[in-house]
DNA sequence: CTTCTTATTGAAAAACATTTTCAATAATAT
DNA sequence: ATATTATTGAAAATGTTTTTCAATAAGAAG
């Protein structure tokens, strides 16, 4: 089963309703190999199903954000890009190239975790950790663009 | 020497000018323990100079995070939240009740790069931590609040 | 297949955050 | 004291996201 029928799949069993448009973000989204903008997601969209609104973005944005569908990826400037999300203990690395992200799987915090909590007295109950770099393509073209 | 009088040093070697109403911006983030919306900086900044204009906070703001004397603070809900930087191996402990935000040092992530880098052929390049958990304070008293 | 209910849609307007423009002001060097 | 020029606040402009609302269409029920 690929990401868009496990997607369309979440969105039923949810309530909520196939349409066309929605059809057409979500093959935008689950097929991205890099973050978007709100903005791109419309634009992408628009070459399967021309008339959708940016309202209806948005909207089905934020449907697949509180799904967990999708997840915002942070960067220096901000943090409206979004993604595939990652699952359990995945993270982002996203290349400062191309624009391009991949998951990598684990990371054993525990220790430092445990540290910090003895050190500071506070209780450490979720962590957020992001990764920056060149994938392969980028280094060997010494390119960069979006 | 305090913290205030170091931003103003940096300011004044940067060829700004010390302005009452940048005054009273750098008194309120850099006393500030909690990380702050330019809204809020504004609010807090017409306590000491109260003709100050909105313009000149995000003005300010803008000078001070390009001097790297302050810093955002992502969220899952944003990431226009400002706070004195954190320096070389620090990273950000939020408080999800009261929104105190203290810096720990240091992460040994060297050996975990070392493994994404062979396994995915990125070159990791840098890396973003942030925390989140409950103060002391918070868990004593149970309470939610900013 | 037809009908009904109601979630969804797009356009327009509103709300909100941030930036630009510009003439007046004031910090600093001389 | 004077000159230079960075800085200021108000207003306007810009860009993004949300709300409102009547029309539409998806999916359930018959």
């Amino acid at each position: 089963m690929n990401r868009i029928d496990q997607w369309v799949k979440v969105l039923q069993e949810n309530g909520c309703r196939i349409t066309a448009p929605r059809r057409a973000i979500i093959q935008v989204l689950a097929e991205s190999h890099r973050a978007l903008q709100p903005n791109e997601v419309y634009e992408l969209s628009r070459a399967s199903y021309s008339g959708i609104g940016l309202v209806t973005v948005y909207r089905t944005l934020e449907r697949l954000e509180n799904l967990g569908l999708i997840q915002r990826v942070h960067r220096e400037d901000g943090c409206h890009l979004l993604m595939p999300a990652a699952n359990g203990h995945e993270h982002y690395l996203v290349c400062t190239g191309c624009g391009r992200t991949i998951l990598f799987e684990g990371d054993d915090l525990g220790a430092l975790f445990a540290r910090i909590e003895s050190g500071t007295g506070y209780r450490v109950s979720d962590h957020w950790l992001q990764l920056f770099g060149t994938c392969p393509e980028c280094r060997e073209m010494g390119q960069t663009h979006n």
